[in-house]
DNA sequence: CTCATTAATTGACCATGGTCAATAAAGACT
DNA sequence: AGTCTTTATTGACCATGGTCAATTAATGAG
């Protein structure tokens, strides 16, 4: 059982991820095509389908890289300590978690672990946001009648609607913070008044 | 101002969707081909097209109609007036929706309004639902400290994050009106023991 | 250094959703 | 009926993600 991995393919690999954010970044995500990707880095299609399973699966690379430098932020900043502040600090997350529909759709489809035993990139994301929340839920004024677990699951589900709902002509005209505050009162309060 | 509608364009899209459920009935949803569909219906590609935006359009009309169809079911059925209840009423609109994996993904995609102004078949149903929901958390005996409106909107997030977790090699192993009642419980009562 | 073996790359090819200029059929008017 | 206008239908064609048998490059053994 041996598995040598040349220094060619780690190049190629670098070269393939290097055009795509630069054709992200002109392009954004939805606009990528794999043609294109593949003219850009120099090499053939296949090559491509070589690298990575399907489009999907370097998208979930980049978005993933892309949520887990949010996350780092997040871990970084102080320990929120009231709802309002919970939802300041995500914010920046969902609004890129947000940014594009399509984006928006290739998180949902990755959003639990693959059908296969692997768990993807994404998925890991969702969990590692879930274990930050619940060291907030577990040190701040929030109610202790639930695991803090559970709690930071029903966050990410109401964070999940507020995008949704961000796609939607009838209520985007709201800004995405102030939709999902009174959720997270209710929520993570033991009454509100 | 004229728009006749001819007679042959009502049979075109009736036999359109007649064959749309026999092919989904003999291969599912995500096995469709509109190359199939058109042969099936005995018209040209174009005709498809002619009578669907796309293939999307076709699948949020068939969709909705069938969670229409378990909403006048819900409807139907006693007000349920506890926790327990509330899910299983729910249990065989979610069964449906959580039916195969690429239908779960089309009705997120339609679930908030569309980007146009015009509001798809799909979202009307999610709103639908929160209605009939409602009316539940009115009569019943269920949290009163924020509006049932609100109330019936976080149900729907956690009904659409247990189908998500449905669709994950981790935690489908547990069923999901288990794995639904806890955020419930948590979500609808004043305090929980 | 040469050959054998394995890994990486290639590009013609396929599948499928979607487009559109050309054509046929309906309906209206005389 | 004949002609004109509008509406419905057609199918060749396109765009794009994805496949795979054939080819080329790297690596290790002798």
């Amino acid at each position: 059982m041996k598995k040598p991995i040349q220094q060619r393919t780690l190049k190629t690999r670098a070269r393939l991820i290097e055009c795509a954010h630069e054709l992200i970044e002109a392009h954004g995500y939805a606009g990528l095509r794999i043609e294109d990707l593949v003219k850009c880095a120099g090499v053939a299609k296949g090559t491509f389908f070589a690298h990575f399973a399907d489009k999907d699966a370097l998208m979930e690379l980049l978005i993933a890289e892309r949520i887990n430098q949010h996350l780092d932020a997040i871990e970084k900043a102080p320990t929120p300590r009231s709802v309002e502040t919970v939802v300041s600090s995500l914010m920046p997350l969902l609004q890129f978690m947000a940014c594009e529909r399509y984006v928006f759709d290739v998180i949902l489809r990755h959003s639990g672990a693959a059908q296969k035993e692997e768990v993807g990139a994404i998925a890991m994301t969702f969990d590692r946001q879930v274990r930050v929340v619940s060291h907030w839920l577990a040190e701040g004024p929030f109610r202790k009648d639930v695991p803090d677990r559970l709690l930071a699951d029903g966050i990410q589900a109401f964070c999940v609607q507020t995008m949704a709902l961000n796609f939607c002509a009838l209520h985007n005209s709201i800004p995405m913070d102030e939709q999902l505050l009174p959720y997270l009162k209710a929520w993570l309060l033991e009454k509100v008044d």
